[in-house]
Parts: C-alpha cells; structure tokens; sequence
RNA sequence: CGCGGGAUAGAGCAGUCUGGUAGCUCGCAAGGCUCAUAACCUUGAGGUCAGUGGUUCAAAUCCACUUCCCGCAACCA
C-alpha cells in the first residue's frame, strides 16, 4: 500500500466552559479515530488540536471569576487539555491561539494581506458601554424587541420573532454585561479585509476542491450571493495586538477571534516542530502532496471552507489549505440541546466519571451525526453497549479463553485449525476488512461500525458452529485447534478496534500477550498466535449497564426535563 | 417564496446519485446450544418507503406540488 501525507485537524474549541457529548460526537472523536486509523495504517499522520481563546466571552468569564484573564484562559485550558486526555484523544499537540506563535504568525499574515491590497480601514459606529468601559458586541446589547415586545431580544436578533436587528432598534436597549442603560454609540476604526476582492480566487479554489454536496453547497451559496467585506479587529485588550507597523492607527485594537483562530493551526504547528511546520504548511516545502483533513461541526463549515481559505489566498498562494472538509451535524440529549445552564445533559468530564472512555468512543462514533442530528438516550447509549461491547465482543473473547484455560491450559498446545470451514471464514474476513478499511479511509464512521460489528459477530457464529465443547468429548486435538483459531480470530477483531476503543484493545492484547498495528494479509495474521504461546484470561473485558444505574443517569442528568 | 438536512417495520438507521423481488441492528416470537457476562447461534412475524399528482414496461429511488420535524441565517467560535 502506498504510504500517504495526512494532516488533520480538529475545530479548536472555545475554552470558555468544558465541552459536552456533542461537542465530542461531532468533532473530536471522529477526527481521533481518523487520526489514529491513519497511523496504523502506516501513513505519516499529524494531528493537531487546541483551544480557541480570545474574544469576549473570555474577558467577561474572567471578569465574572475574578481572574486576569490569561490565567482564566489558562485554567481551562488545562481542563480541556485533561479531559481530552482522559478520552484517549490523540493530539501530536494540543496548543492554544493565546501562544506567542499565533500571534507572530497572526500579526505575519495580516502584513501580507495588507501588502497584497486586501485590507482595508473603515471607521464605523459601535455602542459604547460607558459603565462597563468597553465596546459592547451587537448580541451584548438586550431590549425589547420594537417588533414583538419580547423584552429579552438582544441586539443582533430577536428570538422571540427572529427577526434580524440593529442594537439601534431596540427599545430600552441595555448592557447584557452590567445592565446598564449608559451607553453611547461612538466611532471607531476598523480593518476589513476585502472577501469581495478575494472572491474570484476562492471560487476558483473551491472548483477544485473534490468536497461532499452539503459543503460544496454551503460554499457556493456564499459566493453565489457575493462576499461581503469582512471587519477583521475589535476593540478589546483581550486578543492579538494589530501591528503597529503596518497599521497605525490601530492602537488598543485586536484581531477578531475569527481572525486569528484557524491560524493556530499552523501556529500549533510551529510550536511542536518550529521550523519543520513547513513541511505541513508550505506547498514548496513538502506540503503539496499531503492530504489535509479538516473535521468540524456543521456551523463552522462556512469559515473553513470560504473565511480561512480566503485569509490563507490572499496572504501567500503558498500555503497549504484543506483538502477534505468534514463537517458533521449535531448530538442533541433527549430531544433538546445540551444547555449547561438549564442543567441539560452531560458534559465530558462527568461522561468520564460515569463510565471509561472506550463505551463513550464506541457509541459516539457508531452513532457520529454524519448526515443528521442524532439524539442522545441513556437507554440508547446503554443497550448498544450491552449488546455490542458486553454481548458480542467481550464475551466471544472469554467464553474461548475460558474454555481453553480450564480444559487445556494457558499455553497453547494447539496450531490454529485450518479446514474448510476455516478458510471460508478467512475468505469473509478479508472482503470485511476491505469494506472496514474503505469505510474508515472515506470517514464513514456509522457504517465502519456496522461493519465492525459484524465482523465481530462472525466468531460467534464460528464458534458455535464447530462446538469445541462437544468435540472436546470426543477428539481434544480438534477441540484445541478450533479455539486456537478463534484466538487468532480474538487478535485480529482487537486490533481492528484499535482506533475506536484503544485502552480495550491494549488491555487485551496484553493479556494475549500479542499485539499488531493491522491487518493485511489474513492468512498470515491468522497463524500469529500458534502451539507453545503463552496467555492470561482477562478478570472481565467489558461491564453492563444495567436499568437501574440507566434509571439513576436520567434523574442526575435532567434527561426527561 | 432565506438556505440546508430529514420523513423507510415498535425503536434507531442503510438503500435514493446510477429506477428492476424493501435491507441492517435492537426489540418481539419460536427453535438450537449449554463454552461464556441469562450470554451465543438459527429461523420467523412485522413496512400502502410522509401525502398527492406526473414520467416509465417498471418508482423508496426521477420530476412537480403539499405536509410535518431539525439545524443554520455573516459582530455568539
């Protein structure tokens, strides 16, 4: 197999607050299992995460902690940081857009826009919050709505009616952040950079691209209905300073987390090789024939697939931009939307205290939200981990290496059987794996799992089918080569697994005493574990969840309102 | 007429691009097995494919319209 380039990334987080099942669903997981499918395989992976941590949200969480807000920033950080440990999520590096890097490189690629003709100055008018000392963004500013009376409409739309607003519009338009009603619009200055300039370029970018309709759709709405001029600053102090040099007139401004947050790909990048990030960065470096994956929630579809790209354009032709958009839908918990302050749902780091990370792997990707929304349920969550992880996996695996252990040993005396039975079963093993692997390599997640599962199934059916419990009676040779095979059956249903349930697997294959990245050649892989090898049986692989512990999880978690 | 996604067995989904006997998992029923976590294996029941009209020898699939659900809607990332 021919070895590729792959560069993955996954939507950088807001580190504002921790993230739930959805965020995991739709964005983290599946860009892990990719990640980690890629390295098995033996292609040359890197795969790059991090938080997205300027704007205002932060500024006004670290306000409400009463923290400065780099160390606010810094605190959850490190939550994610943890918590995405905790999941097995395999970042090569997991960095941050608050990094000395980004803002070099932030500050870097706004020159070049600007040398390029792409940014423009504009003064604009913007509600001063004088009590708060600050700007106040269009959805900071509530009131009642001159349309519908709601009175918490806020300053970009109301959503009683929906209808869009100007913060102008409303009737006692007041501070979301203090609630004062002492504001003032002023004037200010702000850079925009020119989309409607770049538009051309981008869409003649796109045409290239080889993306699914759902993205090709969404990109070329955007352009179809032409791109508007884009203000690229703020005035906040929290975020990367606009250079002075090049933009004078910007003082006390900052770049607008849009800006800078998809740079700190290339940012976080740079942090974990220095210079070394052009190879992943650059096409004259070694970048043009690397495959880059961009895995995000389906909001986020338009800024990577116009917004970033146009950014990237417009600086240097050089860089490297995405090649393979993947952008999934939403998880919502019994129906509604996770909401933190509504005590809805459940979040990653009581996830993790509930049950190991391997059950909420598997469920979150048989289940990715690839073409809809998908809804959570505990009573979901728990009969697919029943009868999947616990039924069919798990006790395949103990019901041979019990069996063996008990009637012949922990060493093998055995060499895998191998009659006609065994070689139809290795000729449906194959064609499986082929459609396992295609599926993984075309991200397919929902229908990589169905297939696993039944890969899966195939060794109990084998093993009921030959009865080495009735054969053992009469011919214990048999008996023992029809288990040796099943072991090796074991082996590689494992390390097919690995990329979705990794710690499982590990365990496992430990107590196998084996291991192996994956499979290619089932006739070889087959023979791996022979007469003379050495195992211990797993105290237990998997552990049910039972209805009464599903009854106690919808009452903790508010899942039934 | 804002944009997009969805509607297929009791539940969750595939099939729709490229029209040709409606499929998978769970649940349910019957049988088998008794090695294993009351698990596993086999078989079966269960569907006017949201509705109406059209194209066609033939429509879940193509076309038109309608209904219902869910997201998104450019200063919230």
């Amino acid at each position: 197999m021919k070895k590729e380039k792959i560069l993955i990334t996954c939507a950088l987080p807001y580190v504002n607050g921790l993230p739930h099942l959805g965020h995991l669903a739709g964005c983290l997981l599946p860009s892990d299992v990719y990640a980690r499918f890629n390295r098995l395989i033996g292609n040359e992976t890197l795969y790059i995460g991090g938080t997205d941590e300027h704007g205002t949200p932060s500024e006004l969480g670290a306000k409400k902690e009463g923290i400065d807000v780099l160390e606010y920033t810094t605190k959850y950080h490190n939550l994610h940081k943890d918590i995405y440990k905790k999941f097995n999520l395999s970042f090569d590096y997991f960095g941050r857009t608050s990094s000395n890097e980004n803002t070099e490189l932030s500050q870097q690629i706004a020159r070049e826009l600007a040398q390029n003709g792409y940014i423009e100055e504009r003064e604009v008018e913007q509600v001063f919050s004088i009590d708060d000392d600050m700007f106040l963004p269009d959805r900071y500013i509530v009131g009642t709505c001159p349309y519908c009376g709601a009175t918490n409409a806020r300053g970009d739309q109301c959503e009683s009616c929906t209808k869009v607003l100007d913060p102008k519009d409303l009737i006692d338009a007041h501070s979301a952040v203090s609630g004062s009603t002492n504001l003032e619009v002023r004037k200010t200055k702000h850079l925009y950079l020119k989309l409607s300039k770049l538009s051309d370029k981008v869409r003649e970018w796109v045409n290239t691209r080889n993306w699914n309709k759902l993205t090709v759709g969404i990109a070329n709405k955007w352009l179809d209905e032409g791109l508007s001029d884009r203000c690229i600053t703020r005035d906040l102090k929290w975020g990367i300073p606009v250079p002075l040099d090049t933009f004078p007139d910007m003082k006390d401004k900052v770049f607008y987390v849009w800006f800078d947050a998809p740079i700190g790909y290339i940012s976080i990048t740079k942090e974990l090789l220095g210079d070394g990030y052009k190879n992943w960065w650059l096409e004259s470096c070694g970048a043009k024939d690397e495959k880059y994956v961009e895995f995000m929630g389906k909001d986020n579809v338009p800024f990577h697939s116009i917004m970033f790209p146009a950014t990237l354009i417009g600086a240097n032709s050089d860089y490297k931009k995405v090649d393979i958009l993947k952008g999934l839908s939403y998880l919502n918990f019994n129906g509604g939307k996770f909401s933190k302050s509504a005590n809805r749902g459940i979040f990653a780091d009581s996830a993790i205290a509930e049950f190991p990370a391997d059950y909420w792997r598997y469920w979150l990707i048989k289940n990715a939200p690839e073409t809809d929304d998908t809804d959570f349920t505990f009573e979901r969550f728990a009969e697919e981990i029943n009868k999947d992880l616990n039924d069919v996996l798990g006790n395949f695996v103990l019901r041979v290496l019990k069996f063996y252990s008990s009637k012949i040993g922990t060493t093998l005396q055995h060499n895998p059987a191998n009659g006609e039975k065994e070689q139809a079963l290795k000729a449906e093993l194959s064609s499986k794996i082929s459609s396992y692997t295609k599926y993984l390599s075309e991200m397919e997640f929902r229908k990589a799992m169905a297939e696993l599962r039944a890969i899966w199934v195939l060794g109990n059916t084998y093993i009921d089918e030959m009865a080495p419990w009735t054969v053992f009676k009469t011919d214990t040779e048999k008996s023992g080569e029809i288990l040796a095979f099943a072991m090796n059956l074991m082996r590689i249903f494992l390390i097919l697994a690995r990329p979705v349930i990794p710690e499982t697997v590990e365990k496992i294959l430990s107590s196998l005493n084996t291991s192996g990245d994956w499979i290619n050649d089932v006739e070889a892989e087959m023979n791996t574990i022979v007469k003379g090898h050495n195992f211990e049986v797993p105290a237990s692989v998997f552990t049910k969840i039972t209805p009464e512990k599903v009854t106690e999880l919808n009452e903790k978690y508010n899942a039934k309102k």
